[in-house]
RNA sequence: CGGGGUGUAGCUCAGCCUGGCAGAGCGCUGCGUUUGGGACGCAGAAGCCCUCGGUUCAAAUCCGAGCACCCCGACCA
């Protein structure tokens, strides 16, 4: 490729809403534009980088025994009816009329529309198993698009769905793609940590990130110091420390003017916020329903309600903090509220804290008024028991094997991949059977795989710039090697030198990016930099008077003098 | 969806407070000089000052409404 008939232009300064250092190179660099929040072009030169890393992933796919298909983005609605989700995920649904006025939706996934295939073509069990992938544009009506290519509301994914007979088949294909996945990220030269993870509104069983550690991550992790135990904060278990057991004393309700919150109450009482119950007061939302119900969660006060865990156990797809009219629809006291004497019509639910803790302090439901030494069982009862807190930095590991435990640490990072453990939801869902080899109809066990393409090309600059610019690695390059040609318009031999070193290069099967642009050296040698081609070689009037070229690494502060006949045989060695 | 911020040339931004000719740097075009780390000179092109409405003799500037974009949070396959 000759610069001078490239498309697209290297910037001197970011635009100001590029955040992220991925961002603001990736535009600088003329890889990427944006038109909208969360929609981008990408550029001849961020194009060949994700050509690149799909390249790299279809190898592994196709090693695995992925099939790789193509399934359309428009759907019709009655799948998503079939499946629910039409209901369950309209939020990030983007959804159209035909003609004929038929709801369509722009695919922000593709369960519904592989099953219905696998439906169709799967009929004994001789067909299974089987691993179907694309490589495909989703689209998702993000609330907050952010971060550059991080979260956006049109991007690529590959996604990959294994169908099998049974559980042991399921672990094999499950296992096949997460060895896959590892190839593809160290291909990529993304370090990544796996974690468990919550399965959200897919649905299954067992889920698990890839995960790029980075501040600018909109995930937390948590990971333990000690076992191997990493887990997404929305799923992460811990132990709850410790309090010396006491026996328990006698309720008493004791007067705590102006202390709404469990700050004021531990300052007003000189006590610690372990000592307290912390009230938090939901609306949620069912799953396959509109109407709210109310929600009381009960907590230890030293600790967070983990709203994920919480939908989870209640089958809820939303929660929303009670509002004022909500509360004094529910006779509950704001600041004061109480599980003791709370109505009937609210279910209660009681993080395991608390049953483990003695002589707590509570709300009285009255203004000014909390009682001490309230004891579950005795004083209360919750409707349910159940890990509803959010692990956090510091905590006891839950995994540890053995008398001395580990700490977890925590870290934002950016999810890459996600694979599940699907079940039978959507074979069930769509009907799907097989006949097993004694002739019954068995409903196939599906897992489904999922890789941010562009969400790879954002943590691979992440990963990999200096204060110049990208440094790419090898094989997600836009190019082999970058040419620069110095002087090009005034020194004839440089033009022709150059011209035939760009010419021979290719027949040697590598790209080149050959900058023959009439621009100052310096110019010349900062665009290099900021496009990020991990070799670069550099045709001069000076390195012609000696017959040499010159041979820099991108991620190396030296150049070396590579004698002309030698240039084509060096280079070579990279490949 | 809640909170905060920003909309002026392709990009970065000044001008707005205190109303009165539309500005700078970078980039772009032409000519010349220069040629190993974003060089210099001269001459140019380039604007719906986000939109609509209001106040005013006069609005980029003041007032109102809306829209867009960014950040934090919520949400998130």
């Amino acid at each position: 490729m000759r610069m001078s008939n490239q498309f697209g232009r290297t910037l001197r300064q970011a635009p100001a809403d590029a955040e992220t250092i991925s961002h603001q190179l990736l535009v600088r660099a003329g890889f990427i534009d944006q038109l909208s929040a969360g929609i981008y072009s990408y550029l001849p030169l961020g194009l060949r980088v994700k050509k690149n890393i799909e390249s790299i992933i279809r190898k592994e796919m196709d090693a695995a025994n992925g099939l790789e298909v193509l399934l359309p983005t428009l759907q019709p609605a009655d799948i998503w009816e079939t499946s629910e989700r039409l209901f369950t995920m309209q939020d990030v649904l983007f959804k159209l009329e035909d003609k004929r006025g038929r709801t369509m939706v722009l695919g922000p996934t593709h369960e519904e529309v592989i099953t219905t295939l696998f439906s169709k073509f799967a009929n004994s069990y001789r067909d299974l198993p089987k691993i179907l992938y694309q490589i495909q544009t989703k689209l998702r009506d993000e609330t907050r698009p952010r971060g550059g290519l991080v979260r956006v509301r049109e991007f690529t994914m590959k996604d990959a769905y294994s169908f099998d007979l049974d559980e042991k088949g399921l672990d094999i294909s499950y296992t096949s793609m997460v060895d896959a996945y590892h190839k593809i990220f160290s291909a990529c030269e993304i370090p990544i940590i796996s974690v468990e993870a919550d399965s959200g509104a897919i649905g299954g069983k067992g889920s698990q990130e890839f995960i790029f550690l980075t501040d600018n991550g909109e995930d937390t992790v948590l990971i333990c110091n000690q076992c191997n135990y990493a887990a997404n904060q929305e799923k992460a278990e811990f132990i709850r420390s410790e309090k010396i057991s006491t026996q328990p004393l006698n309720i008493e309700k004791i007067e705590t003017p102006e202390t709404t919150t469990i700050d004021q109450l531990t300052n007003f009482l000189k006590i610690h916020k372990n000592d307290t119950a912390k009230a938090v007061l939901y609306m949620a939302i069912p799953r396959n329903e509109d109407k709210p119900f109310p929600i009381f969660a009960v907590i230890r006060g030293d600790l967070e309600i983990n709203e994920v865990k919480l939908m989870n156990l209640i089958d809820a797809r939303e929660l929303t903090p009670m509002t004022d009219e909500h509360l004094s629809q529910y006779d509950v006291i704001p600041g004061y509220a109480s599980p003791i004497g709370i109505s009937s019509e609210i279910r209660v639910i009681a993080d395991i804290s608390i049953t483990e803790t003695e002589n707590l302090v509570a709300g009285a439901n009255e203004v000014g008024y909390h009682f001490i030494n309230t004891n579950y069982s005795r004083d209360w009862t919750a409707t349910d028991i159940a890990d509803i807190a959010t692990a956090d930095e510091g905590y006891i590991c839950a995994k540890c094997i053995g008398e001395e435990k580990g700490n977890l640490r925590s870290a934002r990072g950016i999810e890459m991949g996600h694979v599940f453990r699907l079940g039978k939801t959507y074979t069930s869902y769509f009907d799907t059977t097989v006949l097993d080899q004694f002739g019954k109809q068995s409903t196939p066990i599906m897992g489904c795989y999922g890789i941010g393409i562009d969400r790879i090309l954002s943590a691979t600059v992440e990963e990999h710039h200096d204060k110049n610019g990208i440094i790419w690695p090898e094989k997600l390059s836009p190019y082999n090697i970058h040419l620069t040609a110095l002087n090009f318009n005034q020194d004839s031999a440089v033009a022709e030198k150059a011209t035939n070193l760009y010419k021979r290069i290719q027949a040697e099967g590598l790209s080149v990016l050959f900058d023959d642009r009439e621009e100052n050296p310096g110019v010349k040698f900062k665009d290099a930099d900021l496009i990020g081609i991990p070799i670069r070689i550099t045709v001069s009037s000076r390195n012609n008077a000696d017959n040499v070229i010159e041979l820099k690494l991108r991620h190396s502060e030296t150049s070396e003098k590579i004698r002309d006949e030698n240039i084509i045989q060096v280079l070579q060695q990279f490949f």
